[in-house]
RNA sequence: GGCGCAGUAGCCAAGCGGUAAGGCGUGGGUCUGCAACACCCUGAUUCACCGGUUCAAAUCCGGUCUGCGCCUCCA
C-alpha cells in the first residue's frame, strides 16, 4: 500500500511501527456551527482510508479531536448569553448526527481539548525547560521557532522566505515577541472568557498545542499517520512538528496526509463570502451518500468543484449502484435454484478480479475514482448475468461483492428492506388484474396514486416492482 | 515577492513512457401496453499550446498561455 507523504513528496510503501496496527490522528473540527461540506471531505477520505486499511486486516486507532475552546465558539456564546461549553456541546452532537448520516464511523477516540488542559501544561512546561519557549511579560508563552531547526521541512518553507514576504507577520499587540515567526503556546484570558490556572498566567491554550497533545495522549510519542486539510500544513502541522518533535526528541509522526479542497463554483467556500453548504442543507435534498459518493469520485489530493449538476450526477450514478443491488435482492427471493450451474460457477470464479482491480486502485494511495470504476464494472456484469433462472449462491456472491466493495468506501448501497400497507399491497394486485385486463387506464390511474404517496413502480420482466421516490 | 498544484470527450474523472478506464448526459436500438429499470450501439486518430528527448509521450524535459492553492483564522 502505498501513501502520498507530504513530507517528503512522494508516494511511499505504508510501513507501520508496530505490525498490524495503525496510529492515525486526524485533526478535527472547531465546534462553532453546523459543519460544512468542506468540513465534510476530509472526513469522508479519512474514514475511507480508515475503512480500507480495516479491510486489509490492519487494527486501526483512529484519534480525531474537537476543538473545543476557541475564539469563535466564545465569540458565539456572549452572543447567545450561554455558557461556551453550551456551544461546543451542541454542535459537537450536531456533528455527531452529520457523521452517522456519511457512514463515518466514529473514531476510536474523540478527544476534547478541554479535557486535555493538563497535558498542555506538561508538554508547554517541558518545552520552557528545553528551551524552546518562553514566557511574555503578558504571560503569554511564546513557542521559539528558530530553535527548532528543522521548521518547515512539512510545508517546504524556509524561514527567511516566510519573513521576506511582503506580508507582515507581525501582528498588533504581539511585538513582545523575540521574532515574529513565534507563535502561541498559552495566551491570557480575557474578561468573560473561559480560563484555566497556568504557572504563567490564568488563560487558555493555543491552537496548535492541543492536537500535540492529543495526538501524544492516545497514540504516543510517534505516530503512523497524521492527516487534515491541505490549509492545515501551515501553519497549524508544522507547528505540530516543532512542539511534539522538540518536546519528545522524536520523529512525530512518519507519513502525512492532506486533502485538497472542495470548492463551489471554482472558488474556495468561505463564510465571508457565503458560499458554502452545510452537510445539514445538502442533507435535505439528498440522501448523505450521494455526497460521499460524489466526494469518493474525485482523487482526495486534486481540488473538487462542488455544484447542483455534479450532484445531480452522483445521485444517478450511486442510483445505479442500489439499483443493482435491488435487482438482486428482487431475484433472490423468487430463486428457487439452490446449487450453481457450471456457467454461474466459473462467472463466480471471475468476480476475484474486481476485487483485484478495486485493491490495486485503493492501494496506489487510496485511488477511489478508479477503485469505484472497478464497482460499476463489477455492477454492469451483475446486471447482465443475473436473471430470473439464476441460482441464490450466484445472485448471493454477486452481491455480497457489490456491498462489499462499496462497503469499503463506506457507502450503504442495500436499504433496509421495508414493508408496503396493506392498502398499497391492494392497489398494487389491483392495478396487476387492470393490467390484464387491458384496462391500462385504470393501470395508469394507479400508478399516478402511488406515485403520489411516494411509491414508484416499475414492470420488469420478472414481475412488478416499487421504491420509494428520492432515495 | 516566495512556495506549490492543475489543464484529458457536452460535464465529472482515472491513466503518468507502449499506443485513451469508469460515471453522468446525448442520440439510436432491444425489452415493454406506456413509463421506468436493464442491456446493446453511439462518442477524444487524441490528452491547453509550442518546441525537445525517445523506436515509442497524455505520460519525461524546456518554454508559453490559462485556472487555482498556501504564505493570516480556515477542512
Amino acid at each position: 500500500m502505498k501513501i502520498y507523504n507530504t513530507l517528503t513528496k512522494k508516494k511511499e510503501e505504508f510501513i507501520p511501527i508496530e505490525e498490524g496496527k495503525v496510529r492515525m490522528y486526524v485533526c478535527g473540527p472547531t465546534v462553532y456551527n453546523l459543519i460544512h461540506i468542506g468540513n465534510a471531505r476530509p472526513m469522508i477520505v479519512f474514514d475511507t482510508v480508515r475503512r480500507y486499511m480495516e479491510h486489509k486486516g490492519y487494527e486501526v486507532n483512529y484519534v480525531s479531536n474537537f476543538t473545543d475552546v476557541d475564539d469563535k465558539i466564545i465569540k458565539k456564546a456572549i452572543e447567545e448569553g450561554v455558557d461556551a461549553s453550551v456551544i461546543s456541546e451542541r454542535y459537537i452532537a450536531e456533528c455527531r448526527k452529520d457523521m452517522e448520516a456519511m457512514n463515518v464511523k466514529p473514531a476510536t477516540v474523540h478527544p476534547l481539548a478541554t479535557n486535555e488542559i493538563c497535558g498542555m501544561l506538561e508538554m508547554i512546561q517541558i518545552l520552557i525547560d528545553k528551551g524552546y519557549a518562553y514566557r511574555a511579560a503578558d504571560g503569554t508563552v511564546y513557542f521559539r521557532t528558530r530553535n527548532f531547526k528543522e521548521y518547515g521541512k512539512l510545508s517546504h518553507k524556509n524561514l527567511d522566505d516566510l519573513q521576506g514576504g511582503n506580508r507582515s507577520l507581525l501582528v498588533s499587540g504581539e511585538d513582545q515577541k523575540e521574532d515574529a515567526l513565534d507563535f502561541v503556546l498559552w495566551k491570557p484570558k480575557k474578561e468573560g472568557e473561559p480560563y484555566w490556572e497556568s504557572p504563567w498566567c490564568d488563560g487558555r491554550p493555543g491552537w496548535h498545542i492541543e492536537c500535540s497533545v492529543m495526538s501524544k495522549r492516545y497514540l504516543g510519542d510517534e505516530i503512523d499517520i497524521h492527516a487534515g486539510g491541505e490549509d492545515l500544513i501551515f501553519p497549524h502541522h508544522e507547528n505540530e512538528i516543532a512542539q511534539s518533535e522538540a518536546a519528545n526528541g522524536k520523529v512525530f509522526a512518519r507519513y502525512w496526509m492532506h486533502n485538497a479542497f472542495l470548492n463551489i463554483d471554482h472558488r474556495k467556500m468561505s463564510k465571508s463570502a457565503g458560499n458554502f453548504f452545510t452537510v445539514r442543507e445538502i442533507g435535505e435534498k439528498y440522501d448523505l451518500q450521494v455526497l460521499r459518493f460524489f466526494m469518493l469520485s474525485a482523487h482526495y489530493r486534486s481540488p473538487l468543484n462542488f455544484s447542483e449538476e455534479l450532484m445531480e450526477a452522483a445521485a444517478n450514478g450511486y442510483g445505479r449502484i442500489v439499483t443493482s443491488v435491488e435487482n438482486l435482492n428482487y431475484l433472490l427471493q423468487n430463486a428457487s435454484a439452490a446449487v450453481p450451474s457450471g456457467e454461474e460457477e466459473a462467472l463466480t470464479g471471475e468476480l476475484d478480479g474486481f476485487t483485484a482491480k478495486f485493491d490495486e486502485a485503493m492501494d496506489d494511495d487510496f485511488n477511489t475514482a478508479d477503485a469505484i470504476s472497478a464497482i460499476f464494472e463489477l455492477v454492469k456484469f451483475s446486471n447482465t448475468h443475473a436473471g430470473e433462472g439464476s441460482s441464490v449462491p450466484f445472485l448471493e456472491a454477486l452481491k455480497g461483492k457489490i456491498v462489499e466493495l462499496s462497503g469499503i468506501c463506506g457507502l450503504i448501497v442495500e436499504k433496509e428492506g421495508e414493508l408496503l400497507d396493506a392498502d398499497i399491497e391492494r392497489l398494487i394486485e389491483e392495478r396487476q388484474a387492470a393490467r390484464k385486463a387491458k384496462n391500462f387506464a385504470r393501470a395508469d390511474e394507479i400508478r399516478e396514486e402511488l406515485s403520489g404517496k411516494g411509491i414508484l413502480l416499475e414492470d420488469t420482466r420478472e414481475g412488478v416492482k416499487w421504491k420509494r421516490a428520492n432515495s
